[in-house]
DNA sequence: TGACATATTCGGCATTTACCGAATATACAT
DNA sequence: ATGTATATTCGGTAAATGCCGAATATGTCA
């Protein structure tokens, strides 16, 4: 039975509550884009920090579970928004932030052109006269608003400098 | 105890299969964009359809309780994606889409821009060197994506035509 | 190899959400 | 006023989700 010490770090909290709030509030501004919240509050920490942080930093300044963190973290990294770092000679892994803003955001792009596409290709199948007239003007609608987004989405301007 | 008949009503649907399963396809992607999906698949089966319906045939039609699109009617009338039409001599209630394709969008929209000026305003409070550049580049980009989008939503060449 | 430090998996609890059907409210016509 | 057709409210249920802690797995060093 090795070290149970799977508790919540020592809470050494080293957040003002300034940042805390602007946590807080940045997360409950990605939630309606599809973010569980405490994701979208570990990627709001993420952005605070010049350096990579370990996940017991995350477990004490967020006061949740580390497993929670853990597969959190873990999903963030599997839609690009973070990046994931292993340390040689530890099995330690930090996080950072990704490189391009855009990443919490591009999912719904896909959606813009797929529903544009989905609309165009069978407006005349499933409606007619006028419904097939705004079917039309719902797909253009969404083309623009596709092409729109991913003009932005996809500029390097916003990337990290190297 | 005058009239029980709250049933599902005769369940006669007009639709095709291929109407069905736009809906469907439809429905699942406005889902990701915050709407339930039987609000979706409800706003996708008035874009079918010319004319206003009532809350009756949309029963039939979904295959859900009454008191059920009752309240998802609702719900998609508050956020000004159907209208709410009622006749007179009768207590009856009818639906159609909005004049606009826009709104389901447009609540994100106003996300994006509270995004950016929360980020812009805050960031050198919470951040510094590194970071507070990245939070910069945050901010600008939900600037810009928050123009970009805005210019579409609210563009009168989507609207329905009188 | 064993001991340690760390991450991950897994079962379960608690909260939220979507939905139903019965009961109730409301508007209208007679 | 009463009856009728309709819409809405409300309590409850079932499924999904977020989160926890214990158990387990994995990598690293001596």
């Amino acid at each position: 039975m090795p070290n149970m010490s799977n508790d919540k770090a020592a809470d050494a909290s080293t957040l003002t509550p300034a940042q805390r709030h602007f946590i807080e509030e940045l997360a409950v501004l990605l939630v309606p884009w599809g973010m569980p919240i405490t994701a979208a509050r570990l990627y709001g920490y993420l952005q605070l920090k010049e350096e990579p942080v370990s996940l017991d930093e995350i477990v004490a300044e967020l006061e949740v579970s580390k497993s929670h963190v853990s597969t959190a973290a873990r999903m963030l990294e599997s839609y690009g928004n973070v990046r994931r770092l292993g340390e040689r000679g530890t099995k330690r892994v930090l996080y950072v932030v990704g490189a391009h803003p855009g990443t919490p955001l591009i999912k719904q792009v896909t959606l813009l052109s797929q529903m544009s596409s989905l609309i165009a290709r069978r407006k005349d199948a499933v409606a007619s006269g006028k419904a097939a007239d705004r079917l039309g003007r719902l797909a253009d609608f969404h083309a623009d608003l596709s092409r729109a987004m991913e003009g932005i989405t996809t500029a390097e301007r916003f990337q990290d400098p190297e």
